[in-house]
DNA sequence: TTGTACGCGTTATCAT
DNA sequence: ATGATAACGCGTACAA
């Protein structure tokens, strides 16, 4: 561990002739040093191979350039969308990205919320509103701004960016009833320290509720986000009760899982909802129709999160709430009430 | 911007009614301050809400407890897996991840690596071998301890953790040829900036030159790792030549494509191959068989480069080079050479 | 336009 | 076991 310490500014500013603060200032804004000074120091910095302390910066300016955020999982395709969304704004613009997943377990959130602040982020990017009391009053005291994304705030307290999960899952049901499906199933995620998965249920449940429908408890499975438990649980879903016709699905993945059950029995549910949706795996569709997809602008919500946190931090204004548009994808093939699911095996 | 500054480690001292040294080591290392002195230190931590300034911490003690990754792209989802991974253990050992992408750019790679290297990151992981001399010697001078994963350095300079993209190419294709195919293509992602997509093509190629085989230009094609390449780049290449019985692509999503492509035209391409699986996606071969894959465990990846790193920073010796197993996934349905692919179109 | 000098909050060294 | 004090490397009034 003798690493040889590196070049500090100070070397730098005495290669070049100047004071120190004449060297800070010529990294800092060019603009406010001659322009033969600069060129001193520029070289210099080329010279030694100076790399700028962070940590000295961040404690003597009190700002690291440096944005925290915390998702659920990267293993789920829309967050690792987003997140790469995220990180290309913030780069762009001189910050860099501190990650912590949480794997939806609300005391790790407040663990590496923390370990992110500690480490002076200057803003922090949230999944969804649904944060213990602790963590939204650890905020509140640490004072560091944040944005939450992926739902709006219903209190329109806490500045957010993202859509109302609850009426995306109304749309996409209400498209299914009015192509005459009267028999629902759903597959969510699950809906502990998950807003979204809540909300999009409660959707589904408000548009039945319009018809006089309810979600019997027999069609309705929670279980992972991942393709894999889509498949298992549609499978358990179809077991118990084949007169389901229409399916939704909490998200891309369970509803890609779903139709490999579909597929791997042979049986065509006449309609196969996702109500999260992520380009590429859309394609599924093209493998085992029908399917309906919301298309939910991944890409937008990781880059106006970082806007919106940046122009907070330059002192500018923005509203609280920013709805991202969502839209309803319909497959060519999505049409009416056919005969309904029948069972390969059983 | 006037938020009022934030309890420090003097007031902790002081409403503890001990001196900065003694705070300072209650929270450092417990074991070192007597258990009642411990208590009212914690207790005055409680009181105030008191958050640990990282980087006066950094600045005093040289370590930012802080690793840097730098990835392609999070919209793979072998490196979204393999960073998930990453982080967790990272995060298990008290270290946060600082995360930067770079969209398979050389110039990029360099830039946000320095930005890491800048925010004092006390180690880095990188993917592939195939970095600019420019990144290499940045590396070195900053003498910031760093990981090569997925690929194991053929100069056994640099600290890797990974597998033999080659060899493992090698190994899915002689299992084709095994199978009697001898009419290959391959869709590969971009090679350029990318040591992994061109050590797969070279696999392939030296399996087939084993057999006194080549790999003709037109059955040849390169595209963005996504599942959309994938499709519409077998597309093309079945448009050109209907000769083709087996295909060989670079990585997971591209196979999928394919998958989808077959089954839009309606062909059974006799075997279906991926070189790099990812556990979900392999459910795709449900959809439309045959497929193999190659079973990469993208977890232990994340995993391991982390340990590794955090046992280099303690001061622990770690073989220079690890190799990670990787294992070939034979799909029931794949057999031997049937009728060529036959095109439904044209 | 440039330089001087102080402070940022913590750790580490050295006493006690 | 605890305390005083000197770094740590840089930004930024303030002065010149």
């Amino acid at each position: 561990m003798n690493r040889r310490t590196s070049a500090r500014l100070a070397d730098v500013a005495r290669i070049a002739g100047v004071s120190l603060s004449t060297a800070s200032r010529a990294l800092a804004d060019p603009r406010l040093v001659h322009p033969d000074t600069r060129t001193r120091v520029d070289d210099a910095v080329r010279m030694l191979g100076y790399v700028a302390h962070g940590a000295a910066r961040a404690l003597a300016s009190r700002r690291s350039r440096t944005i925290g955020a915390v998702v659920p999982t990267l293993d789920n395709p829309i967050f690792a969308h987003s997140t790469q969304a995220l990180q290309r704004a913030l780069g762009e613009a001189g910050y860099t990205l501190l990650l912590a997943s949480h794997d939806y377990d609300a005391g790790t959130e407040l663990a590496v919320t923390r370990a992110l602040v500690e480490r002076g982020v200057d803003g922090l990017v949230l999944v969804g509103t649904d944060h213990s009391p602790e963590l939204y009053q650890f905020l509140a005291r640490s004072g560091v701004p944040f944005e939450l994304t992926w739902a709006l705030d219903p209190d329109g307290h806490h500045h957010c960016i993202g859509f109302s999960n609850r009426l995306a899952s109304l749309r996409i049901t209400q498209h299914l009833l009015s192509l005459g499906h009267r028999e629902f199933a759903v597959v969510s995620g699950h809906t502990a320290h998950n807003d979204r998965a809540r909300e999009r249920v409660a959707g589904v449940r408000d548009a039945l509720a319009a018809h006089r429908l309810r979600l019997p408890a027999h069609r309705y499975m929670e279980t992972a986000f991942s393709i894999a438990s889509g498949r298992s649980a549609l499978g358990a879903l179809l077991d118990r009760d084949d007169a389901i016709t229409a399916v939704v699905c909490g998200n891309d993945l369970l509803a890609f899982g779903a139709l490999l059950e579909c597929a791997a029995r042979g049986v065509g549910v006449p309609a196969q909802v996702s109500v999260a949706g992520f380009d590429d795996i859309e394609l599924a569709a093209e493998v085992a129709p029908p399917l309906t997809t919301l298309h939910i602008p991944t890409t937008d919500i990781g880059r106006r999160a970082a806007e919106r946190l940046l122009a907070r931090l330059a002192g500018k204004r923005v509203p609280r709430a920013e709805e991202v548009p969502v839209e309803l994808v319909l497959r060519a093939s999505v049409g009416p009430v056919r005969k309904s699911a029948r069972r390969k095996k059983g």
